[in-house]
Order: C-alpha cells, then structure tokens, then sequence
DNA sequence: CTGAAAGCGCTTACAG
DNA sequence: CTGAAAGCGCTTACAG
C-alpha cells in the first residue's frame, strides 16, 4: 500500500485554504496540467475556448505558477545576482539599479548581495549563488580572486566582474576607465587655465587608485606640465586624508593652482583645508573630484568632478550578461569600458 | 517502452561536465540519496565511516545541493524579499543591510527588489515574491495600499511593513517614531537657549511629514514656545524649498532663532538661505535637520541632526519576520517603533 | 487540439 | 544504521 500522501497543509500556521497549483487549476477548467501549463507559456496553440476558461479559472483562483518549479524543470533560475562589497556605499545601489534595469524585461530577477566589507561573506555569497543555481552572477568587489570564482564557473554559471581586479579570471570585465577619468579633469583644469597641477591620490598599488594616478601623470605629460614628485600626495581616499595631503601640498615653496583629487571625499577635505587657510576656491586654487557623490553638489563651493558612471555600468553588466546567456555574443573574453561625465560646478 | 531520459547537459553552451547532484554522490560513494541527504542535514544519525566516505565525495565533486530542488520539496524557499521605492536613496541600502543581517544567520537570503519610483513596478515585484515563494516580504512604500497585499497574503506569505502607511494592512509594522523625532529635536534647541523656533516641513499630509510636524507641534507646546502657524513652512523636502521657506521665515518681523527642518535635505538649503542672508550659523539661527545623509557631516558647518536608524529598522523588521516564521509570536499585530539618535555637530 | 507520464533534484515517512 | 519510493509543482517529448 502506498503512503497517504503528506498533507503540507497542516504544517506551520498555515489555516487558509492551500494555494493553488496548476493541478488545481487543472482539474477546475476540466482540462490537463499539460494544457494549462500551454496556456501560460505560449509554446502551443490551445483552443479559444479552453484557453479562456483556464484563463478564467488561473484569475479566479489566483494562481502564479510557482517559479522555483519551473526552474528545477528548466534548469534556469531566471535570477542573476549581484555581489557588492557595501551596500551603504551609494556607488554600489546605482550599479544595482542598472544591472535590474538591464536584466528584468528578459525576466530576470537580480539577487543583491552585500558582503559588509567581508571577504569571508563574499566567498559564502559565491557558494549560495551556486546553491541557488543563478543564472549569471555579477561581481563587484576587490577581496576575491580569480580562484574564488571556481564554484561558480565549474557549476555553469557566466560570470561578470565589475572592474579590472579580477582580470585574470574566465570572467568578462565592464569598468570605468579610471586612466582616462584623471586625463579628462586634468584636461579640463588645464583649459580653466592652470599649469601647475597636483593630484591627491588613493592607495596607488590598487584599482581604482592605480589608473587614475596613471591617468594624471599621462595628462600632465601630454600638456607638458610640471611633473615634480611633491605634487602628489596619498589621501587615502578619506575626507582626513584629503585635508591633510592638501595642507602639504599648501606648504609647498611653489604650491599648485589645481588639485585633482581621485575621489570627492578627499576633494571635500581638500576645501576644508583650502577655506581653514584662507585661500578662494577657485580663485586662488581649483579643486576637482571624482564619483559625483550626492554630497559633491550639497558642499559649498559646489564640487567639479568626473561621475563615474556606476547605473550604466551596472546596465552594461547586464545586457552582457544575457548576451551570454543567450549565447548571441562569441565565446572570448570582453572588456567593456563604459564612459563617465566631468561635471564642472563652482569649484574650477 | 518508457521515454530515454532528457539529457540536459546537450542543451546551451554546457560543455563542460554535469553539475553534481545528490544521485551522482551517492553513486559515487556507494550509499543510497536518503543517506546522503541526512549527512547533509545531519537530521538522521549516519555512521561515521559512511559520513566520512560521503563528505570527502560531496568535497572532491563540489557538490552543492540544490536550493530550488529542496526549497520545492521543502515549501520554504528560505528567502524573504524586500521592497524599496528607490536603492538609490541611502536609506533603504542601509534598511536592507540590518534586515540581511538579521535573517542571514537563520539561513535565509534577502531579496531585494527597486522599484525605481513605479507603483507599478512595486505590485509586479509583490507578484514575483508570490512567485518565488518568498517566505518573508518587507514592505518599504508609499504608493502601495492594503490591498496590493492581498496576493502575498492569500499566499501565506508573511508580511512586515516598514513605516505606518500600511497600517491598516493584515501586516506587523517597523517603523521610526517620527513624532518623537521632532519632540526630541525641539526639545535640543530649547536647550541650546532657544524660544522661537520654527519648522520647516515636507507634506503635512502623509508621513513622515505628517507625523514630524505633528512631533514640532507637541514639542514647542510641551515648552511652553510660541505656536504662530507663520512659523511653520512647507519646504516639499528639497534643498530649494528649504531655502525658499528659510528666506520667507527670515522676512517675518519677528524672525526665529532656530529652524527645525524635516529632512536633511532642507536643512541645507536653510543653511544655504543662512548664508545668502550674511547670518551665522548657530550664532545667529540654529538649523537641526533629519535623517543624517552623508552630506551633513560634510557641509560647512556640519549639520546637526537626528539619525532615522535605517539599519535598525531593518534589523527589527527582520527579527519579527523570523519569529513569525517559527511561530514564535503571538498572532496579534505588532508595531515595534525603533529608537532613533539625536547628533549635535555643528548647526546647533 | 489535447493528455498521460517522465523527469528536474531534493526530503522524508515507512520499512527493515 | 540504511534504503526504496513517493512527492513537491512545474515542463515537455511522445502519442493520438
């Protein structure tokens, strides 16, 4: 004898009536799961008829075919994640945005992951995307390396990293050009008319303060501007750091007209350290940042700088990512470099 | 003669091997699926040899159980979802950073889903969490009514709204106490010396701005400090309309010496206004604001404000969500109201 | 135009 | 201490 089958509805708090399933569906329009299953995807033709009386049954009983069968049948989630490495770092919610915007009318959900800084978390992240058997997984963080992607790779999954740090993995890369964001503000503080230009710079061993240091020594040297080593200074890339390298930079014997700062946090030390010495900006010195964060057009002077272009890097993400997935783009490897925007506010 | 089974790794670019699954570890080493299911769940005793023999193959294949198969077979997808109006505003990364946090440890993922500023797209992803089977939602919006609710509801699906808008809903509700905000922030410029305080406001007809002026209100009653209704300004919770309605307070004959502003966002455009009108700040008017934006430590002077704790707020949504979903709470609606924290910097 | 049945990869009530 | 088998809710190759 067979067992009774197990009635889940009497587990948890569950009291109300079961929600429906396509054979409930099925046997309230009188017809087979097959049919009902056809009038929801499209892929056979049913008779008028019948088609309206499932349809009439699927609003009446409210009916959503579960999508997590539907996946253990396709072997397709219809779900691509995201990791970033902190969410409360407004870069990362705009990359979200563009990625869900890019991917949702092909029907895919994007999962965010938020490691806090952790790379632990990232790593269980990675495994849980694979748990979750995503489709395609979007990688932004620079704690992973490219061994760190094996699980996902070897389970199937494409994979998309965001910036250049994971370069040497199986992984397509979309990322600023960092290089190219430092020639344009150096371009552009030339053009306001400045020749000796400094640049207070993040860690320079690492992205994304490695290209935009590069970047400034290229634009320097292509307008044959001053190249002297005490005209850059490490800000850490924290607001502290920025005062402090620009109060350096201040005391020097031929101090800069200009300074660009590899990101607006330390542009906005950088005012702080040009209004506690008295100085104009930017009559008497020329600050420029880079990011747009909300807060660079919310200080005074208004902060000029080069927004990294985090939604359409996000969308860019995205649309290569189903590109993959619907196997329309050619097996090698892309880079994709998504172009930013120098905003010229009150402070150059 | 029964159908060849379908073999799927023909389908796509799956050239690789096939992604392990409990039928390939038990074949490999040698036990029954039911065996290797309980080494996994450890739901069973199993013996220590067998243990031992099925872990070191579930290592060498990385196998990683299917979250799809077993959340079908399970009824739980052990995932909640969370639904923001709009990532892109700091304050949701921070509330689905706390809500994350607190379900990660009971194995459950958080979805997050942006609507982007559509109520549209806010009801499509309700029907996606039905979907999905999503066992938890947290509801962050204004544009959705109890109503909306009803798919996830009919589904069994939990329900924690963040925010008194969805009071009347079939849902517990997270939220700040934005009436006490105001109380608290009234009561900081009393003490700081100050009897004619005024407020700017968002709209006075739906939260928070509803529930700050009636807060502004009580305070300044509770004190004893004047009530004029010209004291009070809509601000629409913009920088332009803050400094629109602080110029307009700054006309009035008997001017205030402090301004309470809604937002954050406001308060900057009073200090703008401040500015623009040669008066100093806190000497000559105070100015408090809301929320505790990035920009407020960074703006001249700083800005003093009170922190809506967003990563609390998910946190608390995130616990009640747990307890109901083990049952550990009484069926009776909750309302947990979150304490939030009143930063003096420089404004005040 | 429609249906019966196998299969997706797990879990778990029975049985031994 | 362990296994055979049914079931979760879909999709789809066959068959008619």
């Amino acid at each position: 004898m067979t067992p009774p089958p197990r009635d889940r509805t009497q587990t948890g708090s569950d009291r109300r009536r079961a929600v429906p399933t396509i054979e409930t569906v099925a046997a309230a329009a009188g017809v087979s799961k097959t049919t009902v299953s056809h009038v929801l995807s499209g892929r056979r033709p049913v008779a008028p008829a019948t088609r309206a009386r499932v349809e009439r049954v699927i609003a009446e009983l409210g009916f959503r075919p579960s999508a997590v069968a539907r996946s253990l049948s396709n072997a397709r989630s219809h779900t691509v994640a995201l990791l970033v490495p902190d969410v409360t770092n407004p870069f990362y919610p705009a990359l979200a945005r563009g990625l869900q915007e890019a991917v949702r009318d092909a029907g895919y959900l994007a999962l965010l992951g938020d490691a806090g800084g952790s790379a632990e978390q990232e790593r269980a992240f990675v495994e849980e995307a694979v748990s979750r058997r995503v489709d395609g997984l979007v990688l932004s963080t620079f704690q992973l390396e490219a061994a760190d992607l094996a699980p996902a790779l070897t389970a199937g999954i494409t994979v998309v990293a965001i910036g250049p740090q994971l370069g040497e993995a199986q992984a397509d890369v979309v990322s600023a050009d960092d290089a190219r964001i430092a020639v344009d503000a150096v371009a552009h503080l030339v053009q306001r008319g400045h020749r000796r230009i400094a640049t207070v710079t993040g860690p320079a061993d690492v992205e994304p303060g490695r290209g935009r240091l590069q970047g400034f020594h290229d634009g320097v040297r292509s307008h044959g501007l001053p190249t002297d080593a005490e005209l850059v200074r490490d800000g850490g890339f924290t607001r502290e750091g920025g005062h402090a390298a620009t109060a350096a930079l201040l005391a020097l014997d031929e101090p800069p007209t200009a300074i660009f700062c590899a990101n607006d946090l330390m542009a906005i030390g950088a005012l702080d350290a040009l209004r506690g010495a008295g100085l104009r900006v930017p009559t008497d010195v020329a600050v420029i940042g880079v990011d747009d964060i909300d807060a660079a057009a919310l200080v005074t002077p208004a902060l000029s700088t080069v927004r990294v272009p985090a939604q359409e890097i996000g969308h860019a993400a995205g649309q290569l990512l189903l590109s993959r997935l619907d196997g329309t783009v050619p097996p090698a490897r892309q880079t994709v470099l998504v172009a930013h925007e120098l905003i010229a506010r009150d402070s150059t």
